[in-house]
DNA sequence: CGATCCGTTGAGGTGCGTCAACGGGAGTGG
DNA sequence: CCACTCCCGTTGACGCACCTCAACGGATCG
């Protein structure tokens, strides 16, 4: 029944890679769903300065929003499908459905606790344990999505890397090197890595 | 009604400065709001690397939670007043106190915007920027509470702002006296600082 | 097969951290 | 009220992790 109000709300929309989905600033008028493909998202400084603050995958929801208009800007990663929700449609919902709300809810708190893991990386990791915590949090996020997590695809370019870790593609391109001579991670091409040993890889995020 | 109801769950909690209200990784078995005083909310990294990811002042809530345990610790600055709500009782409320719900979603959406500006902020911004940010942060807040946020009383330490904005303390005070020194802002004992070019200084934090 | 883009590697610089000494304010006891 | 003490903050000298600038290499696509 709720599935049902809600299919009556949505569109579909398609978006290739780099393509804008929404803009920081601009008003709130839509939600959305990841579908298929990966989303950046991301903060702008004046001077041109970016800061990533997150990677949206399948599942994943875009565009909870507290002053009417958007916080973060969010672009496709790669060809990517959205499920799109007009907010004052959903918002009026809300009322009727308050499961819908309580998992809204939820949500908001997962990603508050994921915020807060990265201003816990940004503020006082090593390059070196903030690469390992970005590799095993897409090892995390492949095996939610079903795999064993011991190969990773690495959907976005280093200078997304480097934007999301607060350093630059070049430490980024170091630290890999790095981790593949020293054995901990085996690097399948650009985009794929393989970690080794990840117990290991585990010690070095979380600051051991 | 509500409050009523909210108010047959609460109990009032004092706490001293330096006063541990809750602890990272601890079941979550109650939330809180601030009456009066001020909190400090850290992680710490096994190896005692710790990260403020916040400070609490009177009005603001503590222990929206994720996944039955707290995700980060919080202490007392100053002497402090909380309400505390057994979180069962609450979230059975919830059912039947929507408005709650849907203010407690406001809430979650606050924090995650204040989240990605501090993760803009450690990811992004030089050291200058860090601490002129957090002193129009400080300004802000007072000015929400009824100043005119000229002048800022910082009920913290050094090593407290330090350990939020991903600096050391000596870096800190560095920044400080090269702010006085430039005539940007007048630091009036080591508690309190007056912000004498608002417009200079938002520009800065900005990264302009 | 060529061009272009992205990633890697290298050399050198710098902003902030580290380590150490100093200073000053707040509380305490005389 | 003063002197002592302790703690916190400040200042200085130096080092290092990461950034900057530059050249190179390799993948992808037409």
């Amino acid at each position: 029944a709720e599935l049902e109000r809600l299919r009556a709300i949505l569109a579909t929309v398609h978006c290739e890679p780099g393509e804008v989905i929404l803009r920081e600033g601009d008003p709130a008028v839509h939600l959305f769903n990841v579908v298929s493909g990966a989303v950046r998202l991301y903060k702008l400084l004046p001077d041109g300065r970016r800061q990533v603050t997150g990677f949206l995958f399948p599942g994943d929801f875009l565009g909870l929003v507290h002053n009417d208009s958007y916080a973060y800007s969010a672009e496709a990663l790669a060809p990517t499908t959205l499920c799109r929700f007009p907010r004052r449609k959903l918002e009026a919902l809300l009322d009727e459905l308050p499961k819908l709300e309580q998992r809204l809810l939820g949500i908001a708190s997962h990603e508050l606790a994921a915020a807060q893991d990265q201003i816990m990386l940004l503020g006082r990791k090593s390059a070196r344990e903030r690469v390992v915590s970005f590799l095993l949090m897409l090892s995390e996020a492949a095996a939610r999505r079903g795999g064993s997590g011991e190969v990773v695809s690495i959907a976005m370019g280093r200078s997304d890397i480097a934007d999301y870790l607060g350093l630059t593609i070049e430490t980024v391109s170091r630290v890999f090197t790095e981790l593949k001579t020293q054995g901990l991670v085996r690097l399948l091409g650009q985009k794929r890595a393989q970690l080794l040993k990840p117990k290991a890889l585990r010690e070095i995020a979380s600051g051991a």
